[in-house]
DNA sequence: GTCTATAGGTAGATAGAC
DNA sequence: GTCTATCTACCTATAGAC
């Protein structure tokens, strides 16, 4: 199968340069190169570069928010389904530590047009049971009041901007990767626990 | 002072195009029709696409970190200090929405070699001197134990992130503009609570 | 399916008149 | 200082041989 082979070749050097380099600095001979092939046949396989870049692009969006829908509505406690989302959403990000930056990076210079188009086909991350059993638990008296969103909002911030901030972020602290990883991995535990610790209510004789 | 005027309506055209398509994708002859001036005056002021992005981005990078220093080194109890840094940081993420994508997004395809340069001429952002607050706190048993980079990097993480993610996140809540905002500006008090009863020690008797 | 060669268009940079 | 015109290089995409 030369043709399968061929495209999943193509796909991945794509895959490398376009989160490397972002759209509009990648070059189609530099994915030809990596790929091993001519320059011809990545048009002979996708016809343009926005058609190749959407399959690359669609592919990392997929991967990103495909684990999200699946914890949010699963039925679990609130403390138990925050617990088990920061550490599968984390272990997620941390297998592809550079598909954040190039999510938010592309869609924050395209048009929203685009991201319609992408939520139709795709399953659009859909927070709205989890945000209605925080507001339950809130009425219920059972966690400190808070508004969903905010809460939804700040667990996603600290699991994520560490990933798109992350040159930044190693160079102040002048961290090696190993470390950085090390520390990510850690953080699993220190955000259920730092989550858990603002919503949770104080004891109460 | 045609000269002055005229370079300033360059660099405002400028951070106008390049913070909204990154440089790759920043046309020269846009920023000359935003600037309504001519494409080789460009090169007349600044001699490159480069040099220009520079003096856009440097500015950009300063105001992003400026006030974070200051606040940081602050002589201010550890809780007032969070409530200061984050009322005041996100204020001046408020009035440049756009700032926070532009910086992660381009400093995620430079050369580190990017970032040095850019250390040398202004100020590092310095987290020492809180870090080592945040240490003393925990060892002298006045707040939860906590890692002091993970309660910075959390704190960092809940006021950015809502910004360099904000295409996405208006798209998934389907909110407009005006709520937006209001949302950040209701932030400043919500996360400063967050944090301080996720540290917050329990009460003892 | 895969290659080479090239067309066609565009963008950054320069030259030179005013 | 500001403009017009142009050079040069590069990049996407296509044509066509194998």
């Amino acid at each position: 199968m030369k043709e399968a082979s061929t495209e999943i070749q193509i796909l991945e050097a794509a895959r490398q340069v376009f989160t490397q380099k972002g759209f509009a600095a990648a070059r189609m001979q530099e994915i030809a190169d990596r790929a091993s092939i001519n320059k011809g046949l990545l048009h002979y396989y996708f016809r343009s570069k926005e058609k190749l870049f959407l399959a690359v692009f669609e592919e990392a969006f997929q991967r990103v928010t495909h684990r999200i829908n699946e914890i949010f509505e699963a039925d679990l406690p609130l403390f138990e389904k925050i617990e088990a989302f920061v550490h599968n959403y984390l272990d997620t990000i941390i297998e592809n530590p550079y598909l954040p930056g190039f999510v938010v990076s592309e869609l924050n210079r395209n048009p929203t047009q685009f991201l319609h188009t992408l939520f139709a086909k795709r399953q659009k991350p859909n927070p709205t049971k989890l945000m209605l059993q925080i507001q339950q638990e809130v009425e219920r008296g059972r966690i400190r009041p808070i508004h969903p969103v905010n809460l939804v909002l700040n667990i996603l911030s600290m699991c994520i901007f560490p990933f798109v901030a992350r040159p930044l972020f190693q160079s102040i602290t002048e961290m090696d990767d190993a470390t950085y990883f090390q520390l990510m991995k850690m953080r699993k535990k220190d955000i259920t626990e730092f989550v858990l610790n603002a919503i949770r209510l104080p004891e109460t004789n």
